[in-house]
Order: structure tokens, then sequence, then C-alpha cells
RNA sequence: GACCCCUUCGUCUAGAGGCCUAGGACUCCAGGUUUUCAUCCUGGCAACACGGGUUCGAACCCCGUAGGGGUCGCCA
């Protein structure tokens, strides 16, 4: 039989990592295992499953890659289903009719658990089991008339011919409870794998509250897709060796439940920071371009095409997300940049320092051509005759040209900049914090 | 409280009775490379929750304890 899985997210306008996690593995077992990954949109609740909300979703899909088979189920065109399926148990005497109060509008729907001990093979937590008193009915229709999670759950599972169910462990008390509708439907039971949840950086559950575990937070904060992906699905997996960098394909080929983990994952963002550098370097330069001119154009900055280029690749190898591009590379596009303030103190406003840059301003004025190994070979040259050390030249010249004290290679970024903006700079680093 | 689940370095993990002097990765620390920062290279710190069994032998099996978590809605 053909696997098919699924990914039934209720549209809320954010996606929990979790959650995609849980439709990462759902998308991996499937492509594993050459089936089908569906997706459905659990959009009964009206007030939140607006078209934006939908959209954020299907973005976030697009962007980790997960492409669905066919198109998706939409949980609200399935009402009528669901209701009529109630009947069906309600007239089998498999459920019956109750006022609980609940909600003050008479008699709801209530699912007669069969009264037998019930237990099943997870595909991650190997035999979890129930014993009969411990479960009781449950509602499966308002008495307002609309269906419940449960029963809309199963059913639509039932109609997409789901094989598969992987979702979170949280579910695993309601699985009892599944088990036994799809019995009472004379459907199929799936197979279910039940994942464990992801923590955060206290190792606690992540709260409605934590603002940084959507996933399209971690977009804004310059991840990439692939690096994210990568990263999600060794939290609670491996490969059994020691790889961890993986291709689509590799993950695809090597993915199976077995090797799941069955306790918490935290998620720890220096390591998803060190996976998306190991990602920022694996990018093609077109790749690379096409991101860092974005990012750039999100941070308002504009720039020459080829002068970028020259740039990016003096930065390249520094990236580590695609947050990092445009503080990094804004000092190469601006006479505006800041100072750091305390770079100047330390290394700028020192005995002498004027007098160096002054001279350092003159070699470069009197070079024929001003490129990386001109550059390099005069102020070589001038360091070794006026005594002066690397650090007492090299690091206030840095400072006077991009306002902090770390950046990429001085001697390429000279001849990137050119030698009229590097002598404006000097004379107005001179000017600004080293006249009396 | 009841029921269920989980427990290897700070973190993600390898490990399915002898290959474990418990391996890898991230972080951190030290040294090297570098004008600086980052990269890179080398090295280092660091864990089987605890207590009982079973066995010639246990991180791996069993029991218990502790700690953590989940569920107990006419939410999904």
């Amino acid at each position: 039989m053909k696997v098919r899985t699924r990914f039934a997210p209720s549209p809320t306008g954010n996606v929990h990592i979790g959650n995609m996690r849980a439709a990462i593995y759902n998308w991996l077992f499937a492509r594993h295992h050459g089936g089908e990954f569906l997706l459905r949109v659990e959009d009964t609740d009206r007030e939140r499953s607006t078209p934006e909300a939908i959209q954020t979703l299907l973005d976030a899909m697009e962007w980790l890659k997960l492409d669905v088979d066919g198109a998706p189920l939409y949980q609200s065109t399935r009402m009528e289903a669901h209701l009529e399926a109630a009947e069906i148990l309600l007239s089998k005497g498999l459920a019956y009719k109750e006022d609980k109060g609940g909600l003050g509008q008479g008699e709801c729907v209530i699912f007669k658990m069969p009264g037998t001990d019930a237990s099943f093979e997870d595909g991650i937590k190997g035999t979890l089991s129930k014993a009969a008193e411990n479960m009781q009915d449950f509602v499966i229709v308002r008495s307002n008339g609309t269906p419940v999670f449960h029963l809309a759950n199963v059913l639509d599972d039932i109609e997409q011919g789901i094989t598969h169910v992987i979702r979170g462990d949280d579910h695993i008390e309601n699985t009892y409870r599944h088990m036994a509708l799809y019995q009472a439907l004379d459907a199929d039971v799936p197979n279910f794998a039940h994942l464990p949840m992801l923590t955060n950086a206290q190792g606690k559950p992540y709260s409605k509250r934590d603002g940084d575990a959507f996933v399209g937070d971690f977009r804004e904060k310059g991840f990439l897709g692939d690096a994210l992906f990568n990263y999600l699905v060794f939290l609670g997996w491996s490969p059994g060796d020691d790889r961890e960098i993986m291709t689509r394909d590799e993950l695809v080929d090597a993915f199976t439940l077995e090797r799941c983990q069955s306790s918490p994952a935290q998620v720890d963002l220096r390591k998803l920071t060190w996976m998306n550098g190991e990602y920022m370097l694996k990018l093609s330069d077109t790749e690379f371009e096409a991101t860092a001119f974005s990012a750039m154009e999100k941070a308002g900055i504009e720039a020459d095409p080829d002068y970028a280029r020259q740039v990016f690749g003096l930065i390249r190898e520094r990236v580590k997300t695609v947050a990092d591009i445009a503080p990094m590379v804004a000092y190469f596009f601006t006479e505006e940049f800041e100072y750091n303030a305390k770079a100047v103190r330390k290394k700028l406003q020192k005995d002498g320092v004027r007098e160096t840059l002054e001279k350092v301003a003159e070699i470069f004025k009197n070079l024929e051509t001003f490129d990386e190994a001109s550059t390099d070979k005069a102020l070589h040259e001038f360091i070794e005759t006026s005594g002066l050390g690397f650090g007492a030249v090299m690091a206030p010249l840095r400072i006077a040209l991009c306002g902090v004290p770390s950046g990429p290679e001085l001697f390429p970024m000279l001849q990137i900049l050119g030698r009229d903006r590097v002598l404006a700079r000097i004379n107005r680093t001179i000017e600004l914090y080293l006249s009396e």
C-alpha cells in the first residue's frame, strides 16, 4: 500500500517550529517511501482562519520546500460529511445524545468508548497501552451542531487515505480515542508515531507566548530555509553516523522513524547559527548575491551591482546569517557610517596616530597605482622604515575607513573602496577625532 | 490527584550485554595561522539521574526511587 502522510495545521497566522518539524518528518517519511505528502487545512475556526493566515502557512511550507501532493483539503468544506458520520454512529448505537450542560444549548453527541483495553505499536515510542477504565466517552458533535476535532480529524484522515499519522506526543491520549473511532467507522486504523516535543532555551516547553518559536521569526532573523530544515530534522533524529550537514536527498534516503528520539529536544540557536553559516558557504555566488541584494534593499542600502559584487567577495566567508550582511557591508556604500566609540577611544585617540594617518594618506596619494598589491607593498615598507608596529598603523587605518575594529582583510578593502574614498575618509577621521 | 510517557557531556546526539579508557557535532578554553576580527588547523574541559537486581560481564535487560513532561474541554 502506498504511504500517505499529511500535515494538518490550523491556520492561525503563525506556524510553530514544533509543528513544522512534524510536517518535515511527515514529508521525509512520505518521500523516503515514495509515497504522498498531503496538506489538510483545519480551518473550522472561522475567526482565525483568514486568507492571510492560510497564505502565511503556505509561505512557510514553500520556504522550507515542503512540496505537497494534490490539492489541499479544507476541513471547513467537510462539515456535512462529519455530521453524517455522527448520525451513522448514533444509528448504530455507537454514540448517544446527552445534555451535559456545557454550552447551555441542549444535547450533544457523545461517542461511546468500547470499554476494552487499548494498545498500539507507536512508530517511535514502541508499544503504548491504556486500560479501559482510564478512557472516557467524549463529545463528537457539540450541542450547537458543529463537529469536534476528534471526529473531523479522523474522518478527514480516512477521506485522504492517510496511512501514517506522525504528530506531536501531546496527541497520544487522543490516539486511543481516534483508534476507537476508526473501528466504529469500519475504517482501517493508520499507523501512528508520536514525536517528542521541542523545548525552548530554558528546556521548558514552548509556550504560546514564546515569540521566537515561529517559522517566520527564523526567516526574519536571517536563517536560510534549507539550514532550518536540516537543523529541525536533527532535533530528535540522527542518521546513526557522524553526518550532520545533509542534503535533502541524503535526508530522504536516510530517514526512518526507528531512528527518531523519544525524548524531548531543546532548540539551540548557537548550533542553528553555526549550521546556517555552513549553508551560507554552500550558496552559489548567484544565490548569495540575490540574498545579499535583497537584504541590502531591506536595509535601505543602494548599490551599484558591480561594486557590490566585489564587496560580497570580501565578506562572503564571514557571514553566518542573512541578517549579518547589511551591517557588515554598510560602510562600503555610504559615508554616513557610525564610528564605534570604544574603538575610537582605544585605537584612534592616541599619540602619534594623527601623524601616522597623515603619512599613510600621503603615501597613498603618491602611489602610481592604487590596488591590493601596491597598498600592501607601500604600507609594509612604511611600517618597516618608520619602526611602527603593524597594529599601530593598521588598526587606526581600519577604524578611519570603516569605523569598526574588525572586518574583512584590509588591502582588498582598500582596492575596492578606491583611492578617492580612502583619502576622503582618512581626512574626515582626522578632522572628526584627531584635530586639536 | 489519576493515567501515560521520558531520562548519555551545558545543548543536539552515537551507543540495541563485551568493540566504551563512552564516540561525533555545537558552545567554551588553550595554542597555531592572520595586521585585526572571522575562517581554518591542533589540542583540551565535559555525560551514562540514583539505588537495587540479572549476568562471567550492563549506558544497554528487570524492579524501584527521584526528576522532568504530557493528558485529564461541547480547544485543536
